[in-house]
DNA sequence: TTGTAAGCGTTATCAG
DNA sequence: CTGATAACGCTTACAA
């Protein structure tokens, strides 16, 4: 490893003056800035981050502590997140908490030993971890006081409601995986919301729930909310099973716009987070509260865009009543 | 933040036999060691790793280099990854390719710069990337030389042939993604192979090959072998869209058996990768590279596991006529 | 414009 | 058994 002093050797100066031509900083004449650079190039020279950080305080990196790596929006988040922190200079080390809160606090300290300037939690569900002394944000939903920013869970829902509501549904069931989910819990709030009051709704969970989806269509309900797309798959498999057709007999929204929402069919009409806006606003958070700054922010929500495919239709019923209105209008 | 140094002066001692008290090192006495470590944890002494990485020249941190993080292997490369480096104390530090090879070097040299110990690659498609005076481990492919350790791709498209094979299938849709992979390349081989001679097959790629299915169905085929279980969802959307049905009409397979391979309907028969053990091996590896061992280690294949679900049957031209058999022999 | 020197928190060597 | 002390590579006043 070329270090400051190896160059400085070499070149017949200090270790500070070589420090201040690489750096740009202190005042160094052009002339042997050049010379201190080319040969550092030539070198190979790569700054001790280890030393640097030792220096300064500072490591350059970021902890992301997710609640279960093998969470579908993981991906996304880690990616986009990876992005923003590279356009500011910073790296980002991963924790699992594998679904386990007691393994949430350990991989939080974990980071911090490791000597992280900040982390980013997107917390298991139902807790709300308090990192101690370390800049941090939060990525959960509006509804958790301690979010720091967050997809528009419960608008989303909402404008979900909003559409099937509009296309006549007056029943419909609401298929969550995990009650313990404030986001999802958001999201079957938002979807009640938009359905508005003339339209009645089951809410049912995980496994069993989707079991009893056929039955409450039987029972009269129209369409099939569910609050992510994986569910929303299993929804249409338990459909087709029973001889259901979507959106013929039954209309079938998710939540996250994931690949499989277009490889199904029918494509699946669902609502897409803005994990980049996400990503980006949560780094200028914490990039602030590193920097010293109170964390006075207000937490942002972030709105969700709706997709429509096909999964979604008229119910069946109205469908054909408005085919008698018409024929009735054009005789 | 509570240093040695703090310590030792509260206590009256020196630097040293705080550090050889803490890590057991030295020698020193029982009674003087407890009063230190008790001191410590009531301080909450954290040792700076930037210290200890400067010192020893060991960061304790890995690089993990991805094709493209929304790749959905890489949450359960991810997860296992980092669970086999946190039992050796190890962190890991996530870099972005983004479908770029550019970027893969350029990743590779940020994550040196960072001070990684090592790094783990997952090469993007069609690319060999050689980092530079760092030990590394590559993760992709029995027929890449440069691989370190992979699923055996070849093996499981094989024993996913061979059960199509005996299921009485003779002709047969292969369906890949992207030509340019060699894992795909590899799992495709390994079909054609697993078939046998008997069987005739059509190869067909990304998104052309998807929409060519319903033809190459109505043109004999019986049975639709994908290189993803995402493809392979594709894929039933096309042929359910036809009027065909899984597996009355065809039999279907994917391969990795991602969550939505239950998800589906019919459940997908596929091929599941062991990931754990994919990601011990390649941290012993790395290891063993870290501490200065030649890299003479052969490249090691995983077995995949064949995941028998509901998508795959016999053909229905065969089970009719086994039905004619049976009546035959009954009557 | 350049050099000197101190110090970040550890560990390792070598005396005491 | 314990303590000085140097050293890791870098930054940053401050002095020349």
């Amino acid at each position: 490893m070329t270090s400051l002093k190896q160059i400085a050797r070499d070149i017949g100066v200090s270790t500070a003056t070589v420090s201040n031509a690489l750096s740009g900083k202190g005042r160094v004449s052009e002339e042997l800035a050049t010379r201190i650079r080319t040969l550092a190039s030539e070198l190979g020279y790569r700054p001790s981050s280890a030393a640097r950080a030792l220096k300064t305080g500072q490591s350059g990196i970021l902890g992301l502590v997710m609640p279960d790596l093998t969470n579908p929006l993981f991906p996304r988040i880690a990616q986009n997140l990876s992005i923003a922190a590279e356009s500011r200079g910073l790296g980002i080390l991963i924790a699992d908490s594998r679904g386990d809160a007691a393994r949430q606090d350990e991989a939080l300290t974990q980071l911090v030993g490791r000597g992280v300037d900040g982390i980013v939690i997107v917390p298991q569900k139902g807790t709300s971890p308090v990192p101690d002394g370390i800049p941090a944000v939060v990525i959960n939903t509006a509804s958790d006081p301690r979010t720091t920013v967050s997809a528009d869970h419960l608008g989303g829902g909402r404008q979900l409601g909003t559409h099937i509501a509009g296309l006549g549904h007056r029943e419909v069931v609401l298929l969550g995986g995990d009650a313990v989910s404030e986001v999802q819990q958001d999201r079957i709030r938002g979807m009640i919301e938009g359905l508005g009051p003339d339209a009645r709704h089951h809410v049912a969970w995980g496994e069993a729930g989707l079991d009893a989806v056929p039955h409450l269509i039987e029972g009269g309900a129209t369409a099939v909310m569910a609050t992510s797309d994986l569910i929303a798959l299993g929804a249409h498999s338990r459909l087709s099973r029973a001889g259901l057709s979507v959106p013929g007999d039954v209309s079938l929204t998710g939540f996250d716009d994931l690949p499989l929402a277009t490889a199904m069919h029918p494509e699946l009409t669902t609502i897409a987070q803005d994990v980049q806006t996400i990503a980006e606003h949560a780094l200028d958070v914490l990039a602030r509260r590193i920097a010293g700054h109170a964390p006075d922010d207000p937490s942002l929500a972030v709105p969700m865009r709706l997709v429509l495919r096909t999964s979604t239709a008229v119910p069946r019923a109205l469908s054909r009543q408005q085919e008698t209105d018409q024929q009735g209008a054009n005789s």
